[in-house]
DNA sequence: GTGCTTGCAAATCGTTTGCAATAGC
DNA sequence: GCTATTGCAAACGATTTGCAAGCAC
């Protein structure tokens, strides 16, 4: 699915700024944070801001185009894959690492509401990476 | 649980300060911030610090005597109870409620690790909660 | 030309840091 | 007395806000 198709499906207005934000996301699998995007978008769009930046990452994820990330504790960071997964958060390298989703982990989404309206599910893991454990 | 023994049990030196921000986390199953935490405390310690709530937050989660929930975006907020269980935020009122946590859930924990180490596990949902959905 | 989007600068605010004062063995 | 803890003020930094300029239909 390109970033173009992928805003119109959620109902957003493509721009120039948010087609290249969302194509970011959905070729960089790497759970940037708001000024790893702006960053390196701006290498090409001189203009770009990063009030934009904020401006779209949050518009995204409110659409459901792209999910907001809590789990560093320090800043907001953004995946472009909104299918059922989970994340790792490396405690010392600070990167995201996508985890399988359990089919057993799967079912259970949804079931526990107790009359809450669920829209949003995260599994979060924490802890130490392969890599870092071998340093 | 009294709040000494939480904090001998988590080899963490209980000075008067750090007694009290355990027994109010042991007695408060709201999940509050660092400034609720600090708000209420000092009005019977008119010299507690808001840095020492920080510190002893910080220092009680890293020792697992309560945990530090990345749920709420703006704010961290933190537990008295480390039993295992899944929170749910409302986006609408902001505040976090405690939901089961479903056997096969459970069974889960520690499964999928692909050999990182994983020290944390957290399982969040957001929504609206059952009170807003009726207003 | 009307309404939405962008971008700059400034403000905000939760959190951390530096460091001197204090308390506890 | 030595070491760890506390508390104040200042710094920090991620995110938001206000608002004017720009763009699109």
């Amino acid at each position: 699915m390109n970033a173009y198709t992928q805003l119109k499906k959620h109902n957003i207005k493509p721009s120039i700024q948010r087609i290249e934000i969302m194509n970011y996301l959905l070729t960089h699998r790497t759970h940037p944070s708001v000024d790893e995007v702006y960053t390196s978008l701006s290498k090409n769009m001189p203009t770009l801001s990063k009030t934009t930046v904020y401006n779209t990452l949050r518009l995204l994820s409110e659409q459901g185009a792209a999910l907001m990330l809590t789990i560093d504790e320090t800043r907001l960071c953004f995946d472009g894959d909104t299918s059922p997964h989970t994340h790792f958060f490396c405690k010392k390298c600070g990167r995201i690492f996508d985890l399988p989703l359990t089919e057993s982990l799967a079912k259970q989404i949804g079931k526990i509401d107790e009359g809450h309206m669920i829209t949003d599910v995260h599994y979060y893991y924490r802890g130490i990476c392969k890599d870092c454990l071998t340093d």
